[in-house]
DNA sequence: ATAAACATACCATACGAATGGTTTCTTTCA
DNA sequence: TGAAAGAAACCATTCGTATGGTATGTTTAT
């Protein structure tokens, strides 16, 4: 391991900026532009080189969504564990990684995210099972109201950010967010 | 103009079925789906029935943008007129367009609308135009932290709807989301 | 040596677009 | 009024390109 540098291949390396630059020309152009070619070129590859790592296209895909969800999944519970308040956590968190600190944490990761599900009712479907999957970890009514417009807003901004549209303060979205989640009642 | 239905071509009718057509194959199945042959075939037209009403497939997809844009100025125009109290008229209008009825209005359209955008970088820029161009007509300022929530929850709440996650009730969300306005500051 | 890590060459398919022709409608003018 | 002329609406076919994927070669590491 201290030896990478004499490797003149390093596999792990490659596989790594496929997914990164799949990600990236995604943001950049649209989903229609991760195309097998642009994205082994963009990670200075072949297209067989694509192939040995990833068997089909939508392995890469794959593979890039399942990595997202498990970052999601532990961002979130880093933040959410630090919460004294339980109801809520898991909101809270989810504003925190938006808008918590001085840039977006996640924000490339969380765009690319859905630019996938957007084309693939299965990752769509995937996606649905994570949420509720964490929402009930964490004591979560999907139906409660102020929570869900909360995660709501969140989704939306990045959207938004993501299309250029502008977007107030960073942190006083955080604050007003974060503000909803305690008057939040437990149900509905 | 009463014997409509004399006529075996009717011109007028093939175009808003290839829109249309084009509209459900994103929803259903993605920006991908949208072929000129699959949209032709949906609309029972050939592809040169297709090329012969829109000169290329970025023109039938900027037609429906340019149309969807309009249709919602209009939705919101109606709506916003009718609010008795200036500030924060069109975040409700956008408000009352996604939860109002007991259906939601222009579901299909909304989504449509940003499938579009999401791959098409100069849709979006479309797309922040007119909503800068909306908001300073009704007055808001892009800077009020509860009217930019209020709209970003909406935005979140369609694309989650569209993801199949579950959502409160429509009219507790129209009751939160509207309520939420009134008590917006009118700066920051 | 041999297996992993790539590159090269190639294939079948599907795409957007153009072409040329055929049918249907509208206009014009005798 | 009506028929000829032209325009509009549409179909069937074709073409070049790009795509995802395969098959096979070549290099590198152990």
């Amino acid at each position: 391991m201290p030896e990478a540098h004499k490797r003149v291949k390093d596999p792990q390396a490659v596989r790594r900026r496929l997914m990164d630059e799949a990600k990236k020309l995604a943001i950049e152009s649209g989903i229609s532009a991760i195309t097998v070619q642009a994205v082994a070129s963009a990670a200075g590859v072949t297209k067989g080189g694509f192939l040995h790592h990833f068997p089909s296209k939508q392995a890469l895909i794959d593979a890039i969504f399942e990595e997202v969800l498990d970052q999601l999944a532990s961002e979130i519970g880093a933040r959410a564990s630090k919460d004294r308040v339980a109801h809520g956590a898991f909101t809270r968190a989810y504003i925190d990684l938006a808008f918590g600190g001085e840039e977006p944490a996640m924000d490339q990761t969380w765009i690319a995210l859905s630019l996938l599900m957007l084309d693939d009712p299965a990752l769509r479907m995937k996606w649905t099972e994570w949420l509720n999957d964490q929402l009930s970890e964490y004591g979560e009514d999907q139906g409660n109201v102020e929570l869900s417009i909360a995660r709501f807003a969140v989704d939306g901004a990045w959207l938004a950010q993501h299309f250029g549209v502008a977007i107030p303060e960073r942190k006083s979205m955080h604050e007003a967010l974060t503000k909803s989640t305690f008057s939040a009642g437990k149900r509905g």
